[in-house]
This record gives C-alpha cells, sequence and structure tokens, in this order.
DNA sequence: TTGTATGCGTTATCAG
DNA sequence: CTGATAACGCATACAA
C-alpha cells in the first residue's frame, strides 16, 4: 500500500483538504468533531505527509547539505555531522552528507547536488574552494563554515585553538619536561585557504611557541616537525607522526615530550614510541589534539580536545537562523580545552 | 537569485517547456537549432533543475535511507555508510543517515522521517526491530539488511565471519600459541533478533572452537569473556575489552594469545596488556576484527577485516535492482579475510 | 469554523 | 519534431 495522500484522509473524514491541513499542521479553528474525524482517518489509512510535495509548495526543503572532508580517515568530521544532525532532527530537519576529501573537485559536484535537492543551508567542515562556495551565495543558500575559516565567502563558527594548546604546553611543562617536541600540520600546506588572519595551523603553532617562551624554554628548530595531518591513500593514516617522531627519536638530545596537533599524527607517534622500546610516559610524554581516537589508544592519550558537539549544535542553530531570519547571528569561538589521560607523566631525570 | 526554473529558460529559448524537458533528459527529437538555444539558456540563466518537483511527478525520490547503529563509536558504521554514498553518487542518487544507536524507539522515528522523505529504499546497518522493518512494508519502501540478519522482515547481504575468524586461529596456532583466549559479544546479549540460524555472535565463537579443535586445543572456558561490544555511555569505549584482558591476565595459566572480535574491544585489550608492564606481540599475541582502528593502534593491530567497501556498494546496488525491477538480485555472502600487522608473533617460551 | 481554487516546478501524454 | 495541458501532493489566500 502506497502511502495514502491528504485528499483520500479528506474524503474519508468527509472534510476538505484544507481542514485536513489544518489539524495536521495544528493552526487555523477546527470543530472539536471535525478534528477526531480526521485524526480518526489518519490512522486508519496510515497518512504519512508527503515532504516532497510539501516542499515544493513551501519552496523549502527541512534539509540542509554538510560538506565534509575525509569523513572515513579523521572521526572529528563524523562526529561534527552527527552533532549537527542531531540537532537538525529536534527542529524537523535532515542532513544530507557530502564527503569532499579536500579536492575542490568533488566539493563542486557536492554543491551541485545540494542546490539540485534544493537544501535550505549549507554546512561546510571545512570548505576547499572559495568558487564553490560563492556558487551557493549566487544560488541564494545560506552557508557556514565550522572549525575553521578557509575563504571569506561564508562565516565561521571558529574554535580557539590557542587555549587548549597553551593548556597541553603548561601541562607538560608543569611536568618538568624542557625539550618538548611539536607535531603538527605545516601552515603553508593546510589550511591557507584565502582568508586573511593566522590559520589553525599558525595558531597551534605560535601556541607552542608562546608555552615554551612562558615556561622559559628555548625553540629548538630540531624538535618542530610540520607537514601533513594524514595521506589518504596511505592504509596507516598515521603514518605522518610516525615518521616525524621516529626522526625525533634519532636525536643525539631526543625531546621528552611530543604535541601533536591531531590524534591521528599521536597514534603514529605512539607506534614509533613503542618500537624504539620506549614507554609512555615514562621516557616521552604524548598529547595530540581533536579527542577523536584518544580513549582507544594504548595508553589512553592525553589530548587537546576540540568542541565537536557544540561546533553541531550551534553550527546547525546558525543556520536555521539565517534560513528563518536571512541574518547571522553572533558566532561565537568555541574553546578548546586539556583532557588529562595517561600519555603525560613527569619528565623522565 | 533563486534557481530559475525550466519555463523561464524555455521562454528564454523561445521554445515550450517539453523541448527543454527533452533536451534536458537526452531523449526524444529535438532539432539542433532548439537544442543550441535551450543550452545556451540554460547556461546563460544558470538554471538548476530542482529535484523536489522532478521527484514529486515521478514519485522516486532518488533517495535511499541508510539506519546505522553506534556511528560515532564503531567507525565501521561510516565506513559502510561511506562506500554505499559513493555507489549511490554513481547512479545519481543520495543517501539520508539515520543513527539508531540500538535503541528500537530511535530506529521508528529515523524510519517515519525516511517514509515521510519518500526514500526509494532503506538499507540497515544493522536493524533492530522487526515491527519498524514492517512499516517499510506496508509503505512499499523495499529494505534490505547489511551486514547480518536481524530479522527475516527484510533480505540481508552477509558477511561470512568463519572464514575470516579461522584464519585468523590458524595464524595463532601456527605460532605456537596454545592458550588463546577469546574475548566477544555475548550471542545472548547481541545480534540474536528475530532471525532464526546462527548470529554473527555465534559464528565468530563457533570459529574460535573449530580452530582450536582444528589445532588440536583444548578448550578452557576460563579463556572465554563474553559481554558487550562497547558501551555508548562510558567515554572509553574500549573499556569491555580492558576489563576482560585484565581479568584474562590475572589468570595463574594466562593466555599468550587473545582473539577480541572487534577493533575496540582489542584497543582496550591493548590498553591492558600495556598497563600490565607486558609487550605485544613478544609477551602475547592480540588479533582484532573490523579493520577500523587497527592501523591507528600500537602496535598496528593484526585483524580480521570486514568487506565494508564492497557491503556498501553491493549493498546499494541491490536496493537500487529492487527499486527497478521489483525484485531482488541473489544476495551474496562476502568473505571476511585475516589481516597481518604487528601485534602477533610467536608464542613466548 | 469550513471549503474552493490555485500554484509550487517538473514530467508525460497527447495532438498537431 | 514541437507545444498545450494535465497531473504529482500539499499549502494557503480567499470566500462563504
Amino acid at each position: 500500500m502506497k502511502s495514502a495522500t491528504l485528499m483520500q484522509v479528506a474524503e474519508r473524514a468527509g472534510v476538505s483538504t484544507a481542514t485536513v491541513a489544518r489539524v495536521l499542521k495544528a493552526q487555523g479553528y477546527v470543530s472539536d468533531d471535525a478534528r477526531a474525524r480526521v485524526e480518526a482517518a489518519v490512522k486508519a489509512i496510515g497518512y504519512r505527509p508527503n515532504a516532497m510535495a510539501r516542499s515544493l509548495r513551501q519552496r523549502r526543503s527541512f534539509t540542509i547539505g554538510h560538506m565534509l572532508d575525509a569523513i572515513i580517515v579523521n572521526p572529528f568530521f563524523v562526529n561534527v555531522a552527527h552533532w549537527a544532525e542531531e540537532e537538525a532532527l529536534d527542529h524537523g530537519y535532515k542532513t544530507f552528507l557530502f564527503n569532499h576529501n579536500g579536492l575542490a573537485e568533488r566539493e563542486r559536484i557536492g554543491i551541485e547536488r545540494f542546490i539540485e535537492r534544493r537544501v535550505d543551508a549549507v554546512l561546510f567542515t571545512n570548505a576547499v574552494s572559495t568558487d564553490n562556495v560563492r556558487l551557493l551565495k549566487a544560488a541564494g543558500i545560506p552557508a557556514l563554515q565550522l572549525e575553521r575559516s578557509r575563504t571569506p565567502a561564508a562565516p565561521a563558527i571558529r574554535v580557539d585553538n590557542t587555549v587548549g594548546a597553551l593548556q597541553a604546553m603548561a601541562h607538560l611543562a608543569g611536568l618538568g619536561h624542557r625539550r618538548i617536541a611539536f607535531i603538527g600540520g605545516d601552515p603553508e600546506l593546510i589550511g591557507r585557504g584565502e582568508t586573511a588572519g593566522p590559520t589553525v595551523e599558525d595558531d597551534r603553532l605560535a601556541a607552542y611557541g608562546a608555552g615554551l617562551a612562558a615556561a622559559g624554554l628555548p625553540f629548538d628548530s630540531a624538535l618542530l616537525r610540520l607537514g601533513k595531518y594524514y595521506s589518504l591513500s596511505e592504509s596507516g593514516s598515521g603514518s605522518e607522526g610516525y615518521h616525524h617522531t621516529r626522526a625525533l627519536l634519532a636525536l643525539a638530545d631526543r625531546p621528552t615530550a611530543i604535541f601533536a596537533t591531531c590524534d591521528i599524527l599521536a597514534a603514529g607517534a605512539l607506534q614509533a614510541v613503542y618500537e624504539a622500546g620506549l614507554r609512555v610516559p615514562d621516557d616521552i610524554s604524548v598529547i595530540g589534539f581533536d579527542d577523536t581516537l584518544a580513549a582507544n589508544l594504548t595508553p589512553q592519550l592525553t589530548t587537546v580536545a576540540q568542541p565537536m558537539e557544540q561546533l553541531g549544535r550551534i553550527g546547525f542553530r546558525a543556520v536555521l537562523a539565517a534560513i528563518e531570519t536571512g541574518a547571522w547571528p553572533e558566532q561565537p569561538l568555541l574553546p578548546s580545552h586539556l583532557v588529562l589521560r595517561r600519555s603525560t607523566g613527569p619528565a623522565p631525570l
């Protein structure tokens, strides 16, 4: 039995479609008698409104698009998407996900699909190309960037990376570490996009420097390793962190702590340390970033958590406001914070 | 500029809407002249078809629903969803995801949303309640289960868990292990659903027994630990594996190898072994299942891989066939297989 | 308090 | 080869 229509409900209840619509939307005057008959009819034939017909008529799909990067490699993206979806559900919305894997061409295709399906707004975590984002503006569809701003073509709800990173550095310094290495995304390779001002990678790196200075520790370029977060092609996605750490451990005066700006990088670091026969945190401490893989690693990873749930929920509420009012609410800067687990300890003597 | 309509294209090109539709769908006779004018008009006003109008008219949404379990805890689900989506994209489809976290009530809500949005079919990875699945049947929407069959109310594309599990056991036995522990999902707690015949958990457990027997090893109930795969509420999702392993290590005659039937369980096992000051694989070998977290763990985990990409792709193609022909294609039993990494080695002397 | 009528943007069926 | 025209299922302005 293909779902019935509103008209069939009306017939069965002996009223007009307008009346059925009124009881369904719980607005407008309806007599108790009519209401009861309609409700009975709805139940009897198992009527379910056709969302597509409704959307066509209202020129609103109650659907938003969510563009994501590297969804099967980095759990960060699924998490943000999950919470955005959760919030959307609470407001009668559904989301369409699209994974661009960092490729502008894929992103363009995804955006075209979104436009064809008439999403009411689009969330980017993260955006790749300004031109693509402009496609949405041209179509009159609001767009919002989450976690970082990579293009000036859309507003962004960003994360304060500095606060959490400084906590991490202070934690390490407080444990007596004097040689702290940094494994991070290269600001030149990652995230620069077309937005002016510091990128996420700039901020994390700057916080490393500031944390060193605050603790009165010298900066040593041998302890600085910048590159990609992970490779999408290689099977062991943490191999970037693994190789950097191998190099670090080969140093004559090796570090006693490593601050990696992604849990995936930290996962690779833990593998390299283990392979070298050293123990974490006894011989070397490790801190990650994101709080994605952290609780599953050995030992459980101390890490700077990103506010993934807030990002998703607040992000959705922001686009909803844009859809309904045409204006963007203020965009808060969401804090990151250190989560202590078992991969950090006192510096070895 | 809100996206233009087909009628506007028609006006601009000086033809009827029917002609525009003909060139857009590349079917039916259109003169080269008319075709050129239409194409120019489409380009000029940046026309994009309205998928909702099309769907309403064709009574087909080119959308499928995908019900998932524990999406932010177990990467397995995102992976299957990703590949199903990828295949869907190749066929002009999009998927709606819905996460039920194992709750029948949530699943019901998700299915209702799917029906309202008129998805053309639904994929379950995995289903919770037979009643919910029947809701789809009542609405005339084809449904297919992926990875395991938990209800007789829909066909299923399942995985052959036995072949991979036997490989794992043979690998361990070949390395000289004689005391091999098993940490797995409890057939009574997980997966029994309403389907007759052995569950996934039955199969994995049976393969453990068969592997033992094949290697001429005795079965020792002290080495058998059954429970849940993970807890959705606890932060460290691998805590189940951690606690089982602590118990195993406390045994007077402890095992030299552990076969855990989920990478998340194995992650917890690795943590417990590490905490006990033992090394993997020197003191104890560990094998997981799924190949999700495996490459990120320390040491990289030997595991039985599930065919996640095939599950997603073949699953989508099967529902597409059901949508188009009304009949289900044959449902293959997809093999699992052992992936060797660094967590297994010769049994200690 | 209720009903009628129109249109949302397509597609499909007809004639021409 | 092309153009009217009628649905698809719902929402809403307007009348009654």
